[in-house]
Formats: C-alpha cells, structure tokens, sequence
DNA sequence: CAATAAATATACAGACCTGTCTATTCCACA
DNA sequence: TGTGGAATAGACAGGTCTGTATATTTATTG
C-alpha cells in the first residue's frame, strides 16, 4: 500500500474532483481528458489505472455528485423541525442555489441530455438519483400526513424541477419563489387542516 | 438567382432540417459537420458559404425549431373553444409528446446544458424560446381570468418544464398527468368559481 | 449558345480527442 | 538500505473535429 504525504489527496479522489467539477463546469463532452489530468495533478496512465475509460469516469463523477447532492439535501430538510417547513425549505434553498454564480442547471439533467443513448451507465445514474429525490419527497408527503403522498410528491418535484430548468434557461432566480409559492397551494389543498 | 428542380429542396434548407434533426438525436457536440453534409447531401462548402460556422448553424437550427414548436403549440391550443379546455389542452398533448420513440426531452434545454456560455447566441435564443412559451401561458391564464395571470402563468410553466425533465430521465410518460392534474389544481386554487 | 452564379468533389491544415506504450522516479515499508 | 508497487513524464498512434483552398461541374438566364 502506498501511503499519501497526509496533506494531499489520493490521485484517484483528485481525479474525482477535477472532473465532477469540469464536466459540470463545461460540459462532457467539452471537457477533455488532457484537462482533466492537468487540472487534477495526475498522470493519464493513472487515470487508465483506475478508470477503463472516460465513459467510467463520467458514471463515478455522477455517483459522486449524487453524494454531495445528497448530503445537502438532508441537511436542508434537516434543518426544520415540523414536516410542512422541512417540505418548504427545500424551496427556499432553491432560490439561493440559484442564485449562486457558478450555478448551471441540474448537473444530472445536464448529463442526460448530452448522452442520448437512454441505457447507458451514465443515464441509468441520474435516473437513480432523480429517483433518490422522488423518494425524498414522497418522505416528506407522507410526514406531512398528505392522503396521497407519492401523487403529492410527483407534482411537487415537478415544480422542483421546473424551478431549476426555469432559472438556468432565463437566469431568473426567483422561480424558486414561484416554486415555493405554488407547493404551498397544492399542499393547502391536499391538507386544508393546516391552513395557517 | 439559382432555381430549382422544385421536388428537392434549397441547400441551405436540407442544412437546416438536416442539422435540427441531428442535433436534437445526437446533441450539439456529439454532432460533427461531416455527419450533416453528408446527411444532407450538400458539400461542406455550401455549408460555410451559408454559414459562418456550426456556431450559426447551431442558432439558426434552434430558430427553426422554434417555429416548429410554435406551430404546434398553437395548433393545440386552438383545438379547443373554452379557457379552461384551451390552457389543459397542453398538459394532454404532453403526454403523446413524452409516449413518442423520439422522444429526447427539451430541445432547447438540451442544447442550453451543452452551452456553459450564458450569453453565447444559442443560450438567447433558448431564452427567448422559453420566454415565448411563458407569453403563451401567460395569455391562457388570462383567458380563464385569472385575478392573477403572470404569477398563474409562471406556476403552470414550472409544472410543463418539469414533466418534461421528469419524463426524459425516468422515462415515465405518466409525468404529464401528474403535471395536469396539478395545473388543474393550482387553477381550481384561483377560480374556485370554476369549479367543474 | 454563352455568361454567370451556385453547388460540387476533393484534398488539406491544424487542432484536439481517447487511449496505449515505455521508461523513469518516487516513496513506504521491510 | 534495498525492494516493489504506485505514480510520473512524455511520446505516439489513429481517429475526428472545424474550417479553408482549389478546381470542376451544374443549372439558369440573357
């Protein structure tokens, strides 16, 4: 086993790194091998040691960004206490995400759309995480004691995700707040009970 | 003036649906020029004599593509009498849209994930395509009289664009009824005098 | 028919792409 | 201090990319 100098990362989490970031940052396509390793410090031969190719490598950026994605996600929904918030605060987390410079979209949805072939490793990942999401909404329905929470959670991630597309495409961030707005209206009328 | 055999096509033309059918299937830059001449059936230098380079190629494909889009949303549209029927009408149509083979989500969208540039050409003109199909809400939502039209409008768009996303990554067409069914909602949520 | 403009075929430059090969250097650990 | 596995540098093959140059053919119009 070879041991690191403590300091700095592992080649192969490097080459995580750069490249999760590249390929958000420009695209797959647009983003080369040769930048990848330059950006990452790293030799080629040891990208080829630890990926069979470029086509792995995008799948494991996926997987890594779900990671973080995740992390997030949990943290946001973790950071209210009574259902109907921890539901709304993924809205109003929205509208900061979007506003940030560096925001591009929805990295998976970006993913998908550059790789047409629908059975890919890389499109089976960002159908897992899309999802992993779903799954995350219908949680927080069901907290909110909705009647139906998969329907619920269906119609709310759809606005969850037009908000994204709308705010990359015209760069307004407030479709967050619309976002928001009309998940409060759908949940006041699946849950009247609760009008505040 | 160069006239025609008039059973084929103008160059330029067969460039243009050549290059709007290819870029869609494949996406912008998994789509060389070699591949839409030859598809075309057009020498490369008709192409750059019409074209400054795929950059315009690339514009004017997104252009032409929204014509079509036009056309077709009008058309669905106007296949109904009443406001109500009119603005739903759209969320039904999705649903064929979604079942169809071809199916490869936003066109604009795509071509916006693959163009990091936000104030490249291509990225206004896909802004500009997504604001047109904002009007067009907006105007539906004012015939149904909403007190509200352009707030209405901007929720309704988030639940079109999302069922779009939606159905291109998990491939679940049935995200347009969800998408209907909560439009309906949000309108009922407007116009309780509506109600059906 | 002759003149003109458009479109054609073909070759090519120069850059970039993925992936491979070889030889060398580094570094932890025995 | 020596050894072995990991990482390195750098060249290279073979393909594809955009865009240009040149010479030829086609079709239309006066």
């Amino acid at each position: 086993m070879t041991r690191r100098k403590a300091d700095e990362l592992d080649p192969r989490e490097r080459l995580l790194q750069t490249a999760q970031r590249l390929f958000g940052e420009q695209g797959i396509h647009a983003t080369g091998i040769d930048r990848i390793i330059a950006e990452a410090g790293v030799a080629k031969m040891t990208l080829y040691k630890h990926f069979a190719g470029k086509d792995e490598l995008v799948v494991a950026a996926l997987r890594r960004k779900h990671e973080v994605f995740r992390e997030f996600f949990r943290a946001i929904v973790e950071s209210r206490q009574e259902p109907r918030g921890r539901l709304l605060a993924v809205f109003e987390a929205q509208e900061r995400w979007f506003a940030r410079p560096d925001f591009r979209g929805c990295y998976f949805l970006n993913a998908a759309a550059e790789l047409p072939e629908a059975n890919c490793a890389a499109r089976r990942a960002v159908a897992e995480h899309k999802l992993w999401v779903l799954g995350q909404f219908q949680e927080l329905c069901r907290g909110v004691g909705a009647p139906e929470p998969d329907r619920l959670a269906d119609e709310l991630m759809l606005l969850f995700e037009g908000a994204i597309a709308r705010a990359y495409v015209t760069g307004d961030a407030t479709a967050a707040r619309a976002a928001r707005r009309a998940a409060a209206a759908l949940l006041e009328a699946d849950l009247p009970a609760h009008r505040a």
